[in-house]
DNA sequence: GCATGATAAATGAC
DNA sequence: GTCATTTATCATGC
């Protein structure tokens, strides 16, 4: 299971109320996903943090990871899927940058 | 001269514009035609999307966001899934 | 006031 | 690790 590494008493917005209850499972999904996480925005200090790290380093190590999770209130994991949709995100922008630009020979 | 394109660009990704009423059309044509598996392939977004002059981007977005929100509510697009099941089925008559 | 397109967390396939 | 998704949220159009 990939089950919380302690959520942590988050200080701001969104709190660990997932409630893992055992059972309030309505439809009998016979296995699979025991209630996905609730998405939940950062706050701006976090996403201030998260960009500064990634600005020096696209790709975060386990240590400064645990550091930054720690620091922010986040799980390890979320920290690690924030660095992953970053990525993502950065890559997207640049094909929409060349898309954009594409056409236009900055006359 | 490269800031204003550059803050132009940033513009340009942050503000919403409807799709036009033919580029709605063709996408819910595909998706409705597809309703047991609306999961258009690669080169069947970029044909989607240059026949809607839009981004392969757009594509996702718009089926992403089809695909959710008609799951959500199919009782609100029944009248729309009629509409375009009827309109498919004059095509392939003729 | 919702409809709609785009983005931000979170999951899962590979 | 990437990457297509799901889902909720944001921002705008009308």
């Amino acid at each position: 299971d990939p089950e919380d590494e302690e959520e942590r008493t988050n200080s701001g917005s969104c709190t660990s109320s997932a409630t893992k209850d055992g059972n309030t499972s309505k439809i009998s999904h016979s296995s699979t996903p025991r209630t996905r996480k609730k998405r939940c925005p950062y706050s701006k200090f976090q996403i201030r943090e998260l960009e500064r790290e990634f600005f020096f380093n696209v790709y975060i190590n386990k240590e400064k990871r645990l550091q930054l999770s720690r620091m922010l209130n986040l799980t390890d994991r979320q920290v690690k899927i924030w660095f992953q949709n970053r990525r993502m995100k950065e890559k997207k922008l640049s094909r929409d940058r060349l898309q954009y630009f594409s056409g236009n020979p900055l006359l | 001269a490269v800031m204003i394109l550059r803050s132009r660009f940033l513009d340009a990704r942050r503000k919403r514009r409807n799709f036009s009423k033919q580029a709605t059309e063709i996408l819910n044509e595909y998706f409705y035609s597809h309703l047991s598996n609306p999961y258009p392939s690669e080169e069947a977004k970029e044909e989607l999307a240059k026949k809607c002059s839009i981004t392969v981007s757009q594509v996702s977005n718009w089926f992403g966001n089809k695909r959710i929100r008609y799951k959500k509510n199919i009782g609100k697009f029944q009248e729309e899934a009629n509409l375009y099941a009827a309109k498919t089925a004059v095509n392939a008559a003729h």
